[in-house]
DNA sequence: ACTTCGCATAATGTATACAGATACGGGACT
DNA sequence: AGTCCCGTATCTGTATACATTATGCGAAGT
């Protein structure tokens, strides 16, 4: 039987908080808004608990604050934070990626994750087959604990990422081969290097998208 | 009246967060052993509400592992693998520094925060002092989001990392003040690398620690 | 003897209900 | 008029109760 995913069953909470996402990636919710337990829950349909349980999960992604007894905030959105976020990101998993080279790990299975992916028909197995690659990078460079890091970097945007900012799609199909082909011949920095320039295109993007959906928030001081 | 902190007065989430780190910490709760939310509540005196808070938070800083109407299990912790969350740890704020640096911010009053943190007087106030100056850091380099993450780097020790740590604190009033120093004179690689050195070292003895405790898992592999 | 189906058990996920804390506003006092 | 105090309303935090899902054992069938 070939390789098959298993269907998705996702929990209350976690499409409270995939829904709280994106009030926020849409603007809806801007900087400083208050969310309220009862109104969420009510809103949604569903008791407080799984609202609750959600919140705690953006608050430990830094979508939100969280202060006892006082309430949820949306933390404010800025180019320059949300930019600093993707260079982030493309350090964290350029770790990764040198450290699987340099501890010598066998990286066929990556660099084929990484062709598949690039070579997805459509944006939706695009998406799932770069998460694939992603995971497996982190198996073989990092920890459990690592994946868990690194995932959280992923909140801002949410559903599928190639569908809601449009052209990196492109951006990935174009640098992911590249990826690939620097780890092939064992070249971890210039495989850090396309990866990082892919991130550094997509953050412009998500900006971009940021910015049209009017969810940023003025940058305080004007260097 | 001279800067007064508030209280600490933590949730029961937060401190049943906090005691299962410590069974972690400790060696009690080894790799792979199931969290059964009943039993946890049973003993901690708590229903199982804050439990399964601190669950997600846990897992959400990668200790353990959630999956659906299955339980919650601890990840495996190999000396690789903290070595890397420590070498990640360092890059992380690493970033912060430099960034900012880049951007002209007003680097005095985190200059200050951290010589006032490697003179402090005894381990308490150095721990109190040392998270005070790196959400400094974090403000000034990072935004809320990214202090977020960088803050979910840290869940592995529990309490005062330099109680639990002996040697750490050594460590840290050796290096923050030479991290200061290149601060000020503007030299943003040699405060990084101060800095990077300073959780290499500290990196070492937590793994030294968590050996003697019993709570290392077995590498996997012999390289 | 092995496999498969189904039921009982136990765990997790969610809803409802109660307790505790904060914030706001009115009233009394200076 | 301004300030302080206190009560009320609202919201968050936690406990209890119910619903749903996974697991393991046992019996029936091949």
């Amino acid at each position: 039987m070939t390789e098959i995913a298993p269907i998705e069953r996702p929990s209350t909470s976690d499409r409270v908080a995939e829904e709280v996402r994106r009030l926020v990636w849409t603007g809806e919710l801007g900087a400083g808004a208050r969310l309220n337990q009862d109104d969420l829950a009510r809103r949604f349909g569903v008791s407080r608990i799984p609202v609750r349980e959600a919140l705690i999960a953006l608050a430990h992604a830094g979508v939100i604050s969280m202060t006892p007894h006082r309430g949820a905030f949306v933390e404010p959105l800025t180019a320059e934070a949300v930019g600093d976020l993707y260079e982030l990101y493309a350090r964290v998993d350029g770790f990764a990626i040198a450290k699987a080279v340099e501890r010598g790990r066998d990286l066929d299975a990556l660099v084929a994750d990484l062709r598949w992916a690039a070579d997805a028909p459509d944006s939706d197995s695009l998406f799932d087959r770069v998460v694939s690659a992603r995971r497996r990078l982190h198996t073989l460079g990092g920890s459990p604990r690592f994946d868990a890091v690194a995932r959280g970097l992923v909140g801002l945007v949410p559903g599928n990422f190639f569908v809601e900012v449009l052209g990196t799609a492109a951006v990935a199909r174009r640098q992911l081969p590249l990826v690939a082909d620097s780890l092939e011949a064992g070249r971890a920095g210039a495989a850090t290097g396309h990866y990082a320039a892919m991130l550094r295109e997509q953050g412009k993007l998500v900006i971009d998208r940021l910015r049209e959906n009017g969810a940023l928030a003025d940058q305080e001081e004007g260097s």
